[in-house]
RNA sequence: GUCCCCAUCGUCUAGACGGCCCAGGACACAGGCCUUUCAAGCCUGAAACGGGGGUUCGAAUCCCCCUGGGGACGCCA
């Protein structure tokens, strides 16, 4: 039975993905995913002087990380597919609907200027329209247009903009072929968007104009439109559309700065999107609830501080095996080699409230792994006194006697050490952190004990009583 | 410049039928609480219906104008 639904994404291999591409194709499959129907990836690959392999993977790998792969075995390639425009295009040339345009880009460019200088609106001025036959006897290179009607009006039902409608006299006779050949973008969209039977073609507000030569397309060819949804632009902080210069734009930069997918999924979702008050949306939520019909018409500007919110709710929820597979890379970045096991996971675990991102997680840990803890020197200087020294040999001679040593045990190994002592927690914890991890910013003192297991911890304890003992012993200061 | 679209806190947004909205949530911000550090968490606060006309007993919600923003104007996609 067929599907009664059937979506694509099309981005051009011309770069990176980017977070507008990302939420196009989040909204087609979640879309897709709620009827139950297919989603078709198509690489409009036709220009060939900007497009690159190297684009394309990096495509594939960034939906493939984002968790939006949905898109069968078969990837077209509009690049394959030339000829197949051009018989459709030749078709309108028989059938009258198109003609040859024998203009050259000087001619154009010259038309377009003085079009808009004399407050007109730019467009083809039809020189060709009613044919210029020396020139076509001359054998010139000659591009194929496709004749607009003069009157009228095209419309068509925008699923979230609603009825849409344009003069025809306002749209120009685009070119179907251009002189060398090729085919046109609006030509390669209905077509493939016919023969692929897309029946909801969701894309970028930027789309919505070029929509109106496209259902006249399907008109003179005689096909049926599918539906529409164009969702709005995604803006910088300047209101500006999104591009570079707004810093991290491409899906990848996200995961390399330390991003869950799942986070940045969640946020996309909610730009421009919403369902009541709700903020946080596991997938399977998302494809329950999302409607088309909910998406908001104005452009939204990206907030990267709620998209780190974002990871951080995430980061606290996330199973720790996963964050340990995800963190890993960083890790070793670092020089830090783990394995993704118990140890790793409750180190983790005392991370994981105070990272918003595993790059900021990778940052922390090295402590537990470290070879030799190195002071701060304020730290230092601050907490490994002399006046500490007892308390802290006491502490270890406490912990050496716990056989499990878990938070609980490390408490207790405290609690005795403050009684005897006449210490406050804060006493004696901030000298047990530097002693331990070289610096007064931590998580929890018996959390950190815990995770960093026994030997390690009375290990760096005897250091810290060594470095406190060679420093007393030199000259008085 | 021409055409199209849009318009609620700084940002993302809630707001079916106009009264439940002197406008709710979230991020960020400020203050407080908690506290072994830093975060987190919790509580509180400041913060918006762009302006002007209508329609109506009553408008953030409907209509018009202005202003502002976005998009498109390619032999790019």
């Amino acid at each position: 039975m067929k599907s009664p639904v059937r979506t694509r994404f099309a981005p051009s291999p011309t770069g990176y993905l980017h977070i507008g591409g990302a939420r196009t194709a989040l909204f087609n499959v979640l879309f897709t995913l709620q009827h139950k129907g297919e989603f078709l990836l198509r690489i409009e690959d036709t220009d060939l002087e900007r497009s690159s392999e190297v684009y394309t993977q990096n495509i594939l790998e960034a939906l493939n990380w984002l968790g939006l792969d949905y898109y069968g075995e078969t990837i077209a390639h509009q690049s394959k597919r030339i000829e197949i425009y051009r018989e459709y295009a030749l078709r309108l040339f028989e059938e009258g609907k198109a003609y040859r345009c024998y203009c050259s880009q000087e001619e154009l460019e010259a038309a377009r200027k003085a079009q808009m200088k004399a407050r007109k609106p730019p467009k083809y001025p039809g020189t060709c329209r009613d044919g210029r036959s020396e020139r076509e006897l001359g054998g010139a290179p000659y591009a194929l247009r496709f004749k607009t009607p003069k009157e009228g009006e095209t419309t068509f039902e925008d699923i979230v903009k609603g009825p849409a409608r344009f003069a025809n006299e306002e749209l120009e006779d685009f070119v179907l072929l251009r002189s060398d050949g090729s085919p046109t973008y609006n030509l390669c969209v209905v077509v493939d968007d016919y023969e692929m039977g897309i029946t909801h073609v969701v894309r970028g507000d930027d789309h919505f104009v070029n929509t109106s030569k496209q259902v006249l397309l399907y008109g003179a060819l005689g096909l049926a439109t599918p539906k529409f949804a164009h969702v709005p632009m995604i803006l910088g902080a300047d209101r500006q559309r999104l591009s570079k210069r707004h810093g991290a734009t491409s899906v990848q930069a996200y995961k390399e700065t330390g991003y869950f997918p799942q986070a940045l999924v969640n946020y996309l979702a909610r730009l421009g999107w919403s369902h009541g008050d709700q903020e946080v949306f596991s997938f399977e939520e998302l494809v329950q609830k999302f409607r088309l019909e909910d998406v908001g018409k104005s452009p939204a500007v990206f907030n990267p501080q709620k998209l780190l919110w974002l990871n951080h709710v995430y980061m606290k929820s996330i199973p720790v095996q996963e964050i340990a597979g995800r963190l890993l890379p960083f890790m070793k970045e670092r020089g830090i080699e783990a394995d993704n096991g118990p140890e790793l996971w409750g180190r983790i675990d005392t991370l994981r409230e105070r990272s918003k991102t595993l790059v900021e997680m990778a940052d922390w840990i090295g402590f537990y792994y470290a070879q030799n803890v190195e002071y701060e020197p304020r730290a230092s200087e601050r907490y490994l006194r002399p006046e500490i020294l007892s308390a802290l040999e006491a502490l270890k001679e406490n912990l050496q006697q716990i056989e499990k040593l878990d938070e609980e045990a490390a408490k207790r190994a405290f609690s005795g050490v403050l009684e005897a002592y006449g210490l406050s927690l804060g006493e004696l914890a901030q000298p047990a952190r530097v002693a331990l991890t070289g610096g007064t910013v931590s998580p929890g003192i018996f959390e950190v004990i815990a995770a960093m297991g026994k030997s390690r911890a009375l290990k760096r304890l005897q250091e810290a009583i060594a470095f406190i003992r060679a420093k007393g012993s030199g000259p008085l200061d």
